[in-house]
This record gives structure tokens, sequence and C-alpha cells, in this order.
DNA sequence: TAAAATAAATAAATATAATTCATTAAAACT
DNA sequence: AGTTTTAATGAATTATATTTATTTATTTTA
């Protein structure tokens, strides 16, 4: 070989750091460039290795995005059960179950971006082991309506998952712009005002007499105020 | 030039006819391949043109995307207004625009799709005309709510916006599965579960008279109120 | 109507990235 | 120390998007 084409100290790591070390430099530029704009060779560089040993490790680009965001997700979700498991009242729970999504995507906005563009929208999402864990982590919303509704606090007559449905798909929808690069949001109140909008429309009406306006009723129109302005407030 | 390389019978259309016959095929191929799926190559050819005539009416292949999905969308929403003017009744009114959301998914999920991943979650999508024909459409279900208010059918102390999120969120999550080609969903029973649950959260409580829950249950659950509000508030 | 000007369409060239593969060299094994 | 195994390399290949020089159809105009 010629003096020329010197190729340079090759050294050999374990198989496991390999992976990590490709995994984390995708991360990074993953989260900087998106995936289109991302070239591999940037990821390769990254990680120092050649864009050749990626495919060692990884069937092809998509395969490395899918793992990075399996990687990230592990991570993120491992803690929600014991969180969770501290926290009483079907209103705190669910609070905590929605707090806990906008503060993921208040914290990674582009790693949920590539999550909702390029994993949950493809073809074999549903094989997937991000898919696997993403039902698991939305059951406990399901419990959490579950109890509720066995508790008697929330009406027996609408569909769990619709309500899933209707908490996500707000909170996502409500992410755009910031998503996008667009301003910001505020985790506590969004919150507090998602909470609120759900559990109105889930909570049992409570029946009133009509006639005399007797000190429950009182207490209740009270509480109605106070909880209108506490939503004024929070804005 | 030898015969070898004859080139093909060159046939010039009107300016506004090539535009057209390169958006039809644009939208064929990509709603049948998606958007990186689809060559260019496929495109020209079914259009009738060769590659590089694209370039003449287009800046580049995201640009097609763009002026396919902004065509679409033209159309598909002309008649809104009209149709919206015949219907009468708030619950009526928002019924209309949820189905006719789901109408639309149910019929172009390819469309819709290119629409969400690749249009919605781009850094420039706010300075696009879909963005615009976007917030006039949605604009509508946030005039129905406001009207809705005005006659006192609705709550006056939730955000707008946030019940705008929440109603196309839910649907939006609602049909992700059939949007990556799982299973079906029914267009009339969705939309009478999504306005139904959001309805009752939105509606003003009737007081119903009924049978008295005893005194001691209603204070204990009106002071359950109060102490969530004073958590809430503290924070 | 014929020559000149204009613009559309082409086809080949170029550029960029992903992916493949034969070769090299480090580590493990005998 | 010599042999085998396999990680890592870097060059080659492939696939497409994009650019550009050239050709050809149409329009203008004298």
């Amino acid at each position: 070989m010629s003096n020329a084409t010197k190729r340079r100290q090759v050294s050999r790591l374990s198989r496991a750091r390999r992976i990590d070390d490709i995994m984390a430099a995708g991360r990074e530029v993953f989260r900087e460039k998106g995936y289109e704009d991302a070239p591999l060779s940037d990821i390769a560089e990254k990680a120092n290795v050649v864009e050749g040993s990626i495919y060692r490790y990884f069937e092809n680009k998509r395969d490395l995005l899918v793992k990075v965001i399996e990687d990230w997700y592990k991570v993120m979700l491992a803690d929600y059960q014991e969180q969770l498991s501290g926290i009483s009242g079907t209103r705190n729970r669910l609070r905590y179950m929605i707090w806990r999504h906008l503060k993921t995507i208040h914290d990674e906005p582009a790693l949920c971006n590539l999550m909702f563009q390029y994993l949950r929208s493809g073809k074999d999402y549903s094989q997937t082991v991000v898919y696997k864990l993403n039902r698991e982590y939305t059951r406990q919303t399901l419990d959490i309506i579950r109890e509720g509704i066995g508790k008697g606090e929330l009406r027996n007559d609408v569909s769990l998952r619709l309500v899933r449905d209707m908490i996500y798909g707000c909170v996502e929808h409500r992410t755009w712009a910031y998503l996008r690069g667009e301003g910001d949001f505020d985790i506590e109140t969004t919150a507090n005002e998602v909470v609120e909008l759900v559990l109105s429309g889930l909570e049992v009406r409570s029946a009133v007499s009509g006639t005399k306006p007797d000190i429950s009723k009182r207490l209740e129109r009270v509480v109605e105020k106070l909880e209108r302005l506490a939503a004024t407030t929070g804005e």
C-alpha cells in the first residue's frame, strides 16, 4: 500500500460500545438535523467510525433511527409506573399523565417530531418495540379512567379509548406549533386546562333539586366560581 | 444527430395544461408511493414529460408536493361554507365539521398522511397556502363554539382554541391506525361519539331534579373540589 | 411567407447520499 | 509464532434529485 493511502489507526471496541457510540451520535445528529437532512457521514464522523461500519450494526438508516427512538423511549418511560404509584385521586393521576406527556414534548421536541413523523406513520409501526412501549404507557391512562368509573367519579357511557385519543390528540395538537419551533407553551397551565376540559365532560353530573337553593347548592356554586377564577388566573 | 439517439416527437402544450398534467401525475404517484418512495422519474413518465421538464414548472420535488396538496385542499374545502349554512343548531353544526374531517381522512388517507407528515411538520408550514386554508377552515369551528356560548348553550369558561385542538386532535388520533392501513372506522358512529364527548364537557349543566343524594355526601364532594382547587392554585 | 427570436422540452451531465463489498488489520485462538 | 476469525475500512456502486447545454417547436416580424 502506498503511503498516500494510509489508513488511520484502527481501534476495535466491544460490540456494545460501538453500538452505543453510533446510537449516541445518531441521536445527536437526528435531533439537530431531522431524518432526511442528517447524512450518515455526519453520524459516522461523530461516532468515530466510517460510514460502512454503521451497516455492520444497523440494517440501514431507518433502522438506526428506529433503534435511537426506541432507546430514548425506554429510558423515558422507565419511571412512569413508580411515579404514578405515588399519586392518588383520579384527577391528579390523570393530570400527571397529561403533564408528563407535555413535559416530554417540551424537553425533546426534535425526537418527538421524529417519532410522530417517521415511526408512528410507518406501515410497520404496530410491529415495533416503540409501539409496544407506547401501548403499555397509554394503557395506564385507560386504567386510571376505568378506576374512576369504578369509583363512580366518571361517566360510564363513553368509550375509554376515545377518551384516551381525546387526551393525547388534544395535547399533540396544542403543541404542534411548538414542535415546528414557533413559540412556547406552559406545561403547568396546559395540563390544568386539558384535565379540566376532559374531566368536565367525564365527571358524573350531580343531580340537584331546583326549588329552593339549600346550603349544598350554594356551596357548589361557590366552588364553580372559584374554579373558573382559578382557570382564569392560570393563563 | 445519429439515428441511434432519436428523440421522441416533442409536443408543446400550454403552460396551464402541462402544470395540470404534472400535478395530476404527482398526486397519483404520491398517493400510491408516498413522498420519499416516489421517484421523480415515475411522475415524469406518467405526465408524459421528461424529468428535467418538471423543474421548469416546480422549484423541486417538495415544491411539487406542496402544490399538489394545496390543489387538493382548495377543491376539498370549497363547499364547506355553503354546506354549513344549511345546517342549524350548535350540535349539528359541530357534528358536521367533525364528520367532514373524518370523511376526508376516510376518502384520502394517503394525501392526509402526506399533509400531516410532510407539510404540517415543516418549518415553513405557517407561511404556506395550505396553512392559510386550514386556518380559515378551523376558524369555522371556533365560530360555531363562540355562537354556542353566545346562545348560552356552551360553557364560557374554556379556551376556544383548546376545544378546537381537542376536536381535531381526537379525530386524528382515532384515525391513526386507519392511516397506516390497519382496519377501518365508521364515519357516522365516530362523529357521534366525538361530538357527544366534547359537548358533554362543553354544554352547561342543566339542573336536573331527581332523587337527592344526602347532604353529607354532597358536602364531601364539594370539599374535595375545594381541596383540589387549593392544591392547584398553590403551584 | 421566410427568417429571426423566443421559449419549451429534452437528454445528458453532475451532485449527493445511501448501500455494498473486497481488502486490511486487530484480536483471539492453537 | 503462526493461523483463524471478524471488525473496520475505504473505495466502488447505485439511486435519485437537480442542473445545464442543446435541440426543436412555436411565435414574431419584416
